[in-house]
DNA sequence: ATGAGCCGTCTTGTATACAGTTTGGTTGAC
DNA sequence: GTCAACCAAACTGTATACAAGACGGCTCAT
């Protein structure tokens, strides 16, 4: 039974993140070993080693003795974490001025026009893709490789938001237009005009998801993937 | 056999910390299940967990089929930490400056005074914990909890090595000069110099850090009790 | 003699069995 | 009727048993 390069209790873990992200399982919802090992056809153990991933990376709180319950961060915790994002991203950025090199400057302007066609063809997925690749490509040419790992676990972990927020209206062009800056200060070598552009790139995303949040509450809209609230 | 609050995973998760840290696995040992199980007299079971929430926060690398070893980071993954630690740690420091309570500037200040007593004193343990105390309090002041999470572990995963650069000489006293700017800095509500000042207090250490090293090196100094990481 | 292929052992990964705690229901007393 | 205490079922944490790779030594052929 086992033939594999992976683990199980990894491809497990990634499973269950994914059904937390698309919402099969709920804020607060217990997550139960038994019924868990029997829907991946397998037995406690490396569902236990999966929870215990998904708990230290966050997404679920593991009581002892109680069990582990799904734990969706609050409009709060989400504007932190989007705050601390925006100042990652702005060392990265910062760093990245003095460092980037030309190769990886012309990477970045074809993911910039990449993502410019997908602006014209209002195609969201893809814009979405290649914006991450972009915002990648930068974390990669700061020059370091821890800094760079912790920008990608925290970008993985905002995703599902980062995705929701997307879908304002108007927000596709005016993110192009913030890349464009993005890439000009890198050019020029402008470490500060880099940070700060990229520090605002991003935190518009935290407020404009803050905004959004506000009126899914008092709207009462259910879901996130279908609504889009025009730009303020 | 169970009574606690805690996991037996938890306590022994902590304890291999303790003996990675303080040298009795050095780098690139191999830590063996069941040596580990007989040495805690307990299971597999707790010892694997314990291994793989190790490998989770980077202190060992967990080889698939092959086993954990003891994962050092070398000179350059260092001077990459401390450098994030240094940018963590200034914007911090730039949150706190707007954000920061009188009641915790006073806190801070009563901080110092014990950090000079330490220093009077020669006392590198209480300066060394009483300085951890300063720089928590201002990541709490930063009014970010997601912020402070991060930066806390950061600072506990630098640790070892941090106690091993404090003990190069007259860094005490240039640390605490350098700490009592911050807080002027914070008092003033100039946000861009608390930043600055905090940031380069934190990224000397990594740069002292790197100097000691190279001591090391080409003095052939055997172990400094905190792990001294041997290839690149 | 040396190198390549095979087999045995050791170790990891998974399954199952067991122990103890928590929780919810039920029953009894006030 | 309500509240509390006790009992039982369920679930987590731990131990043990089993399966399947990986490494080392051995043998055999050139």
């Amino acid at each position: 039974m086992l033939f594999m390069d992976r683990k199980r209790s990894d491809i497990i873990a990634d499973d269950i993140e994914g059904l937390i992200f698309d919402g099969t399982f709920a804020d607060g919802a217990r997550l139960d070993e038994v019924q868990l090992a029997e829907r991946f056809s397998v037995s406690r153990t490396p569902v236990r080693e999966a929870l215990q991933r998904l708990a230290l990376s966050g997404l679920v709180d593991q009581i002892p003795r109680r069990g582990v319950f799904v734990r969706q961060p609050g409009p709060v915790e989400l504007i932190e974490m989007f705050e601390v994002m925006a100042e990652l991203e702005a060392v990265c950025a910062r760093l990245a001025a003095s460092r980037i090199s030309d190769d990886a400057l012309a990477r970045l302007e074809s993911t910039n026009a990449r993502c410019a066609e997908a602006v014209s063809a209002n195609d969201t997925d893809s814009y979405y893709h290649q914006n991450e690749l972009f915002h990648a490509l930068i974390y990669e040419q700061a020059g370091n490789g821890f800094l760079q790992q912790e920008a990608l676990r925290l970008q993985r972990r905002l995703r599902p938001f980062r995705r929701m927020q997307l879908r304002a209206r108007g927000r596709l062009k005016q993110s192009m237009a913030e890349h464009q800056a993005v890439v000009h200060a890198l050019k020029d070598g402008d470490a500060a005009g880099a940070a700060d552009v990229m520090r605002s790139h991003v935190a518009v995303q935290g407020e404009k998801f803050h905004h959004l949040l506000g009126l899914l509450k008092t709207g009462g809209r259910g879901n996130a993937g279908g609504g889009a609230p025009s730009t303020p």
